[in-house]
Parts: C-alpha cells; structure tokens; sequence
DNA sequence: CATTTGACCTAGAGTTGCTCTAACCCGTTA
DNA sequence: TAACGGGTTAGAGCAACTCTAGGTCAAATG
C-alpha cells in the first residue's frame, strides 16, 4: 500500500505521515524498487493509533516514547500500557472540560437575550 | 487590577494576554501612569471566555473576529451567538471524539494482557 | 541616600506540530 | 515523445504560544 491510501486508511494527512517517519514515531516502512514507502496493514493499524493519540491532545514527545518502547518490544509493555493508561486519564479531564465549557457557552448564549427568527435564516 | 492577577483570575498566562492583545483580541486596556495595564472585572471576564473558548479548540482567527463584533457592539450580537452556537457544536463532535478514544485506548490496553501488580508500583 | 528587589514593560527569538512549496524522479498513457 | 499522475526530499511558512534580553519604575532595605 502506498502512501496516499496509507493516509486515507489512518486519517493522518500524507505531510504527516512522512513528518512522523522524520521525527522517528514510526517503525522502519520499506522502499519499493521506485524508492516508494510500503505501508503493511501493521503500519496502518500504527497510524490509526498515532492518529487518535494526536487528535486527543499528546505530544509527539510522548508519541515518541511510545513508538520507541514499541520498536525494543517485549519490555516496554508495562511503559506503554502506562503511557496509554495516563493518556486515558488525561482523555476524562479532557471530557470534563468540555462539559464545563458547554455550560459556560449556553449560559452566554442565554445572555444575549432570546434569538430571533430572522437572525438563523 | 495588574497583569499577574488577571491571569489567575482567567486562567491564561501573562504571555498569553500579552500577546492576545498584541494580536487584537482584547478590547481597550487602559495603562496605569506607571505604564502597566489595569484590567478592570469586565476584562477578567472576557479574558475567561476567551480562555475557554481557546482551551476547547477556537482558532484565533475566530476568538479576533469574536472581539472584532463585540468591540462594534450591538449589530453584531447575531453573529456573536452565531459563533458561540457553532463553537457548541464542535464541542459536542470532540466529546463524541474524546468518547471514542478512550474505547480505543481501552482496547489496546486490553490487548497488552492482564496488568501484573508489579508494573504499578 | 543608594541600591537592590520585584513587578511590570517591549521587541523579538525559540518551540511545537504541522502544512505546504519547489524541484525533482519515474512509470504509464495519449 | 511529452505530459500526467503519482511518489520523493529539503526546507520554508504558519498558528499559537512561550520565553529571553534588556529596560523602567516604585517600594523596601542597607
């Protein structure tokens, strides 16, 4: 699979993927004989999970950790299980500051008075 | 009231209010005969919103545009609800998103294997 | 009275995490 | 044959901070 349905398969741009691969959060991706990277389903899966992981707020710094424990495999689970376990946590505060700031939205929205028909059109 | 308050008033760094007035998102702050700016309730106010509006995502560009409406005040009442309504809207994607990670964090810990009491201490 | 401390000021450099551009290569298709 | 549609790299540009350097001023301290 080539880049471009790498990125449709993932949901990370192609500019990203190849700047996660520069910044070394990804495994090693092989050359086709065109000098073309082959992505295997493996490596989409990785995107997949890089995907949400940035999408939801962690830092490449922390995405690097990870990818790294990944590549020595076998003693980095319990690190990576930590890391996936905090991010988790940090995902619930994350929920409940949207919740409060739903709240502070519809209050101010409520302030501005009721909404005139005219006004949606 | 000086910089250093409002910022724990509202939430954002000094930098931050430095630079969001800088940048044009701020209304008027009048300046102390020492030169230091004087922020009154009505601008810890906004500074909050603004802090939670940048906090859940808001581009810039919008949280200018925001102030640009209030700054003309009246007329632009519309849009202003317009903006915070559509900015409730988003919310509500990126709980759904938020939501749907922690499903798939929750997998991948799972797929780890059960945890083994000595990796938490 | 002199100086040092601390809070503020500005301009501008540095950082993170993309996002895009320029210039190039290579295989197919008209 | 040349031009099109992918891919490649290096590096510039951008958003939104974040911090540093060098300065002012007011109050506290030696």
């Amino acid at each position: 699979m080539k880049i471009t349905e790498a990125s449709k398969a993932c949901g990370l741009s192609v500019y990203t993927i190849r700047f996660y691969e520069r910044s070394g959060m990804l495994p090693e991706i092989d050359r086709g004989s065109d000098g073309h990277r082959r992505f295997t389903p493996r490596h989409v899966e990785w995107l997949t999970l890089l995907y949400w992981l940035r999408e939801t707020g962690m830092s490449l710094k922390q995405m690097r950790r990870f990818t790294t424990l990944a590549k020595e495999d076998g003693a980095g689970i319990a690190e990576r299980r930590q890391i996936l376990a905090g991010h988790a946590d940090t995902l619930k505060s994350k929920r409940a500051m949207l919740e409060k700031c739903e709240s502070v939205l519809a209050i101010k929205i409520a302030s501005y008075g009721p909404a005139h028909e005219e006004d949606a059109k």
